[in-house]
DNA sequence: TTACCTGCAAAGTATTTGCGCGTTC
DNA sequence: GAACGCGCAAATACTTTGCAGGTAA
């Protein structure tokens, strides 16, 4: 993501922390900050150590506290991943994910790129349907390389 | 899952252990049981005290392995979820999944319940594409009762 | 019989919590 | 100045591991 972009997503979640009477600090500035550079989907370890630098004395439970904050203001979101391992997106935009089945690389893909989506129906098995996202699996590029002689 | 389509599984399961050399011990054969019989995506807490009545003397580390040892022979999956906790699952047909974003219940719909689907192109962003799966969020019925006032 | 598997207990890893001090508003 | 949030360390929750005795083939 672009800086200009990035400045425009940090005032809008200062925004929201007005909004909600939350404080605006260094740590969670530096962690949504971090995320938002991020095109990967980081773990709390990882966005940690991509902070430390700038931040030496912020602690891994800060890293935590603040992923929870913003998942309450809603600017990111959870992703799941086999490995048991927490993960998190700062694009909360409805997107899709390519996701590599030999080394776990997880990728954005927009809705554009897989090309016409049928729509759901509104009820299934007495679920009211919100909305859905489409997880491909695949092998990516790197791993294709190293893996012609085993598949 | 009926009782004869369970026997089916538990002979595959049994073909496979053989093939490959492993034994078939009780404790396996009661993990996978409890799977098939569960139409829902328990963790590993939850088939050990499904098995519990019968095997009292089973550990949770013996479900654990067991589970390890259904994944390497390919007749479960496991199932991400948002809470950090894995989750099992003994349907290996390609399938999608239903998902409550209040309580978190999770079930299986296969592909004729969504309707037709595209293929999706062979490859994205580089990948290779094997497989997609559709995840769909929603309000299950009960929750759908006990948040009238809240949504 | 022999190799594999179980059950126990202990360790490991990811994440959360409590609390006194520091920072934001 | 008061409320909120940080950093530390300890606690928790889930899962894995090592090993001695037991079980399947």
């Amino acid at each position: 993501m672009d800086a200009s972009r990035i400045d425009q997503k940090l005032s809008e979640f200062a925004r929201l922390s007005r909004e909600r009477g939350l404080s605006i600090t260094h740590q969670r500035l530096a962690v949504y900050r971090e995320l938002l550079a991020s095109g990967e989907h980081p773990d709390a370890e990882t966005i940690y150590r991509g902070i430390h630098e700038k931040y030496p004395t912020i602690s891994l439970a800060t890293v935590y506290k603040a992923l929870d904050t913003l998942l309450e203001l809603g600017v990111i979101t959870m992703v799941k991943s086999t490995d048991g391992i927490m993960r998190f997106d700062a694009n909360t935009e409805p997107h899709h994910h390519l996701v590599c089945v030999r080394c776990g690389k997880l990728l954005d893909i927009g809705s554009e790129e897989l090309g016409p989506l049928p729509a759901l129906r509104s009820r299934l098995k007495g679920f009211k349907v919100l909305n859905y996202s489409i997880e491909v699996e695949g092998i990516c590029p790197e791993c294709q390389v190293k893996g012609q002689s085993t598949s």
